[in-house]
DNA sequence: TATTCAGGTTTCCGCCTGGTAACCTGGGGT
DNA sequence: ACCCCAGGTTACCAGGCGGAAACCTGAATA
C-alpha cells in the first residue's frame, strides 16, 4: 500500500499573480458564458439554463456561487411564488465584459481545425 | 463489466459558439501567461520557462503547439548552435492582449477568500 | 571522451472537474 | 389530495489534464 498523502497539507502556495488568480475563476466551465449572458441585464436561474443549454444545474449553481463569492455577480431572491432568483453583474463583473468581447472576437477568427497540424510541411 | 464506450464515436458536437471555442484554447493551464509573456516581443522556450517558473516543459510545449495550430503564435527556429526557437504573437494573438489586460485588471480587485462562503448566514 | 546546452518527448499517475440522474422544499392552482 | 414550478442539492463516476521525472538529439566545447 503506497500511502496516499493528502494534498491539503499546506494552505496552498499563493497564486500571487492576479492573472492566474482571475483565470482560476473565469476558467471554470461555462463561467464566461454566464457573464456574457448577464451583460445585457439581470437574468434568472432558469433563464440562464436556457441561454446556455448544455450547462447542468449543478455546475451552474457552482459557477454562480463562486462568482458571487468573488464579487462578480449579485444574487437577489424575489418574494414571488414560486420565488425567483435574479443574478446580475456587479461593477467588477462589468469590467470583464470587454475582455470577453475581445475573446469572442478572436473566437470568430480562429481556425477550427487542430488537424491542420498534419497537413503543413 | 460495464462496457466502456469510446467517446471518439462521432466527430464531436461543434462548439458553434466562438466564445466557448476560444475559451477552449486560452482555458488551458498557463496559456494566458504565455501570451502575456509574449506581449512585449518574441521569446525563446527557455525564456518562457523562466517567465513562468511553475510550468513544466511538457505543458509548455503542448500550449505552444496548440497556439501555433490555432494561429495565435508563430514558431521560428534560429540556425544557431544549439538551435534556439523563438515564439511570437501573430496579429491574431495580439488581439488577445487587451482581453488579458482586462482580466489582470479584475484579478487585482478580486477578493481572495473563497472561504468567505462559510462565514455568511 | 564527456559534458553542456536548447528544446523538447515519453511515461506514469493522481486529482479535480464536470456530467448524469435522482431527490428536495414550499406555495399555489385544480 | 395531487402535481407543478423554481431553484436548487446530493451521490456517484469517468476521464482529461496536468505534475514529476527520466530520457533524447546534435553540435560545440573542454
Amino acid at each position: 500500500m503506497p500511502l496516499k498523502v493528502r494534498k491539503n497539507h499546506s494552505p496552498k502556495p499563493p497564486p500571487s499573480c492576479p492573472l492566474t488568480e482571475c483565470m482560476g475563476i473565469i476558467g471554470g466551465a461555462w463561467t464566461v458564458n454566464v457573464i456574457w449572458s448577464l451583460r445585457a441585464g439581470p437574468r434568472r436561474f432558469s433563464e440562464l439554463r436556457v441561454d446556455i443549454p448544455p450547462v447542468s444545474p449543478k455546475v451552474l449553481t457552482a459557477r454562480l456561487r463562486e462568482l458571487e463569492a468573488r464579487g462578480v455577480v449579485t444574487r437577489e431572491v424575489k418574494p414571488t411564488s414560486p420565488p425567483s432568483v435574479e443574478y446580475a453583474l456587479t461593477d467588477l463583473g462589468a469590467e470583464l465584459v470587454p475582455a470577453i468581447e475581445a475573446i469572442v472576437e478572436v473566437g470568430h477568427k480562429l481556425k477550427g481545425a487542430p488537424d491542420a497540424l498534419v497537413a503543413n510541411g
